[in-house]
DNA sequence: GATGAATGAGTGTTCATTCAT
DNA sequence: TATGAATGAACACTCATTCAT
């Protein structure tokens, strides 16, 4: 790249198939990924366009002809990120749990959601950088709301009911405390690992992690 | 031609004052806090310089005479902000409570430290964002261990001899999950407060969660 | 704020033909000749890379799209420079001539190309005050082996085979007198002039100074 | 240097002797010495004053002090280098030499100088860099008009009363094919030993490089 | 729809020079 | 005389964005 690319010499033979896919969804696909690894490495700021459109194998032109400009793709790709946590949300099913199961699934759900999803993570880190001003505009997110606060709800009642749980408790302090939990151990993993000298990122580390939060969570609620 | 134009007079302003501060000390200080607030408003990436020489009152050019670069600039912030942070965990006194009132202390030591540094939070994040890199290269960083761990590891062991926590207890998890509740309810505030439409900034809502942090850490500790 | 800001409105002379040439190879050659120029007239540490734009028509930022940096975009006008040189060096054909008409030719050549590339002299120069240090790094450079050896060679041998030249005459100190008498006459013609007070640059100096070094040549080559 | 300089707190002792030089003369000296070298090294856009007071040991706002500008020490530096080369010339002796060893002595003398003296090469490369710029203002380069031309004069008029040189050549030129074979050889050496990836700065190539142009000078003055 | 050349406003960094002490 | 902190203009280089094809 650095030294004198080729003129490009008279590439333009019009007659051809023209093998550009010319498939707008697969390239917006395309571009959307690309953002997401890249904004998910460097936040909104670091990220640059340019290796956004070499990623994803498409013209930077395309990105600003589908999504408007680089903010705009910003906010698209945290939306899009949402969505698919809260898709998965949906698939929990703890109905034919004890409240007790059901509380420890939800957080080791959340746990593990977390580690398989580290570029969530690093979105969710970003924005909060940008003071969550990107989510705040968005509607979409607004209405995507949590189906987890209704679950640990549920759980909540029920295990008092039945005497397991403590009264009193608040559902949204509950959603905090599993998603701090589980959240705050991967956004802060690095630093953490550095200060400790351990490493945090081993699946061994990782498991006796969860076993911890899941008796920090359970622990709190009982009686 | 090259070198050395003319002054081109134009004396700018002659009659003013013309402070030149001349207190190199002063003037580093001034860099740092203005560093400080850029960088946990931004990020490394989103930081300008250009920005930190104007809030600081200094020039530019001092910037580069006593800071290097803009890395340089940003990891002596970062070894600042965590010396201010083990400078208060040392003034931390645990020995005349009891565990449990030790615990307590911790937890909520740790929330109102965070609830009064968003800046270090902001710091934090940026960092985590920078997946540790800077904070890895710090020699500095690395030996100011943190006072809390021996504290914790002291309470834990006297209330499992006075029987009232349970035993087998990971301090550097205890840490964790007190690091955890506290930075990650900050840290993570602004999207929190979006996502469930509640001023989490709040002094009420703060006083609260705080509470909850309380109970759910000692709840996880007692027998 | 960090990021995108609107594009300010004002748009600037719309009615203005908005000549974007949109052609590469010329775009390169522009610049290829703007920096030539500049660089020979103030060396590479001198040049401005605003300047090399500016006279190129191009945008700045061209040019590091096409050549990477400054230091790259020297090596490449070294490099044509020398191309050009070999190129005209390559059409020398002694082959004919006695090799006393020979070697009087190649004097000739040289300190004609000399004064008619006031622009090579000067980069040549300017590469000298970087103790060749770019130069030394081309590969396309070395492997221009100059034709010039060759030829001298093949002169020399005639010559002696006839009885005109003396024998035992390495064929590169030829070359190097060569080049000597021309190129140094003409890289140090200003502060000759300035020294001796004349005006060497002036058509009859010249040509009285390459018949001086044509008979310095030959005398030397004379049994 | 690139991290946090030490406040410099406090080290005004007025009292004390203070150790300072105080010697004008010496630290003029000093600057000019250091001046050269960096000069020498990078011509004059290239050089950087901060590196002239950091290798002269003298402060910076001395060089201005005693010297005005960046370009009005250059001009003195050119000025004290042709002053040591006028003085060494005028050490010549050729009285009791035949005019062939005359001849061969000023020749031998050039060379060795230039051996002897490259940041005076290096210095006449970037002065004919600037086309002699600085040096066309200084009156007093021109006043030192160089004692060998009226030497070579001398030498030649012997010469052809003795019937040993040739008659009708102009000693000018005769200064410039010594000049040029001797100042060309070592301005040029970087690039001639590049091209020719033969390492032309070694002793034995140039006592070699010598003989060569006393055979070339004095065969072309002979009859 | 797609390409990539082109643009201008920045962005970090450096430098010659000046001023307070 | 000497010091080194301070300055502002410039410099090399980058980036989000637009336009001609």
């Amino acid at each position: 790249m650095p030294v004198a690319k080729k003129p490009a010499g008279k590439s333009k033979k019009p007659a051809l198939p023209a093998k550009r896919p010319r498939q707008p969804a697969v390239t917006q696909r395309n571009i959307l990924d690309a953002a997401l690894v890249e904004f998910a490495a460097h936040g909104l700021a670091g990220a640059r366009v340019d290796e956004i459109a070499e990623r994803s194998g498409a013209n930077k032109r395309m990105i600003y002809e589908y999504f408007g400009n680089k903010e705009a793709l910003w906010l698209i790709v945290l939306e899009h990120a949402y969505e698919r946590m809260r898709a998965e949300e949906r698939t929990i099913d703890v109905a034919r749990m004890s409240p007790m199961e059901g509380m420890r699934y939800l957080m080791e759900f959340n746990f593990r959601f977390c580690a398989r999803n580290p570029e969530f993570i690093a979105l969710l880190t970003a924005e909060n950088l940008n003071k969550a001003s990107y989510l705040g505009e968005s509607e979409k997110i607004q209405q995507l709301y949590s189906p987890l606060l209704a679950v640990i709800r549920d759980l909540l009642e029920r295990g008092q009911r039945e005497g397991v749980f403590r009264k009193g408790i608040d559902p949204v302090h509950v959603y905090l405390t599993i998603a701090s939990l589980g959240t705050c151990f991967f956004s802060n993993i690095h630093t953490l690992s550095t200060i400790f000298g351990r490493d945090l990122l081993s699946a061994a580390e990782q498991k006796a992690r969860m076993e911890h939060c899941v008796a920090v969570l359970l622990g709190a609620l009982k009686v």
